[in-house]
DNA sequence: CAATTCACTTTTATTTTGCAAGTGTTATTG
DNA sequence: CAATAACACTTGCAAAATAAAAGTGAATTG
C-alpha cells in the first residue's frame, strides 16, 4: 500500500498545534469569544487589532472546518450566524491563560497596558502569579459553558 | 507632548504574546532547545519541519532582540554560536506544555503520531491528562537550568 | 419601501515566506 | 600546509499569505 502524505510538516504535537491554530488571528478570535463574549462576524470585525474582512472570513472557515468553532444560525436575525466554541475549542483556554500569564509578567507589556479596567489588570496579575492554574481555567470554562464569558458584568 | 505609536496592534496581553512569538517558527526553535537540546544554527536547520535558512536567521535575530534567546560564541569552535534561553524564554515552557497537552488529547494528532519513542508518547499522554501542570513544568525548567533538556538520555 | 445592516466576496497591493545559490570565515584532512 | 569541507549566515527571486478597498445580495429597520 502507498503511504499517504500527511498535511503536516512533522508529527510533533507542538507543530500540530501551531499548524492548527498558530497564526496571528485564530487565537485572537477565540480570545474574543472567551473573554469578551463576541459571537458574530461583525463582533469579531470590530476587535482592536483590526482584522481584514477577507482574512476573518478565511479564519472562521478554517476554525469551523477543524471543529474548533461551531457556526449556527442566529435565533432571530437571519442575516447573522452565531459562532461558539466546540469542546476542542474550549480546550484552548489553558493556552490563552498561559499567553496572558507570560505577557503579564513582563515589564514591556506592563508599559503598554494602559487602557484596561481595574478588574482586567487584576486578573492579568492573577494569571501571571498563579502556579497551579487549574482553578482559573475552570472558572473560565464554567463561564463559557453557561454561554457567558470571563469578563461578563455580574 | 506627542504620544508615540506603539509597535503593537493593541495592548491586549494575548496579542502582545502572539506578536512576540506567535509565528510558525519561533516556538519550534524553542521546542528544539527545551525538548531536544539543540543549540546551534546547524542544529535548528536540521529539524523535521525543514525551516528555510533565511527564515531561521531572521527568527533567531528576532528572538535574540526580544531577549528570549541569548547568543554566545561556542567555547571551542569559532565558527559556531550557542543559543540558549533567557529567563523570558524559559517562561515560555508552560506554553509549550499546553500546546503538547492540547494536541495529545486529540485523535487527529494521535493518528499521525507514529514515529515517537515509547518515552515520548508516554510524556505526551502525561501532559494531556495532568490538570495541575506545575510539577511537569518544574521538571522541564530544572533540566534546562542544568543546561540539559527534557528528552536527554539518562 | 428606501436606507441600513450584515456576512461575506472580489480585486489589487503589500508583506511574508520559501527556495536556491552564493559568501566569508574557521576547522579539518591528506 | 594547502586543499577541502563545515558552518553561519546573505542575497535574489518566486510563491504564498495578508492587507486594504470596494463591491454584492439577502435581511432588517424606520
Amino acid at each position: 500500500m502507498s503511504d499517504e502524505a500527511s498535511r503536516f510538516r512533522s508529527d510533533c504535537p507542538v507543530n500540530f498545534g501551531l499548524e492548527t491554530f498558530g497564526d496571528k488571528w485564530s487565537l485572537l478570535i477565540i480570545r474574543d469569544i472567551v473573554f469578551w463574549g463576541k459571537k458574530t462576524y461583525g463582533d469579531f470585525l470590530k476587535s482592536d487589532e483590526g482584522i481584514a474582512t477577507n482574512i476573518l472570513a478565511a479564519r472562521l472557515a478554517s476554525l469551523e472546518e477543524q471543529e474548533i468553532l461551531l457556526k449556527m444560525p442566529h435565533p432571530t436575525d437571519k442575516r447573522k450566524d452565531v459562532y461558539s466554541l466546540t469542546e476542542k475549542g474550549i480546550e484552548l483556554i489553558p493556552l490563552l491563560v498561559e499567553i496572558v500569564a507570560w505577557s503579564g509578567k513582563l515589564i514591556e507589556w506592563q508599559a503598554i497596558a494602559g487602557s484596561g479596567t481595574a478588574e482586567q489588570i487584576k486578573q492579568v496579575k492573577r494569571f501571571a502569579t498563579t502556579r497551579d492554574k487549574s482553578k482559573i481555567i475552570q472558572e473560565i470554562k464554567d463561564a463559557v459553558a453557561k454561554d457567558s464569558y470571563f469578563f461578563a458584568p455580574r
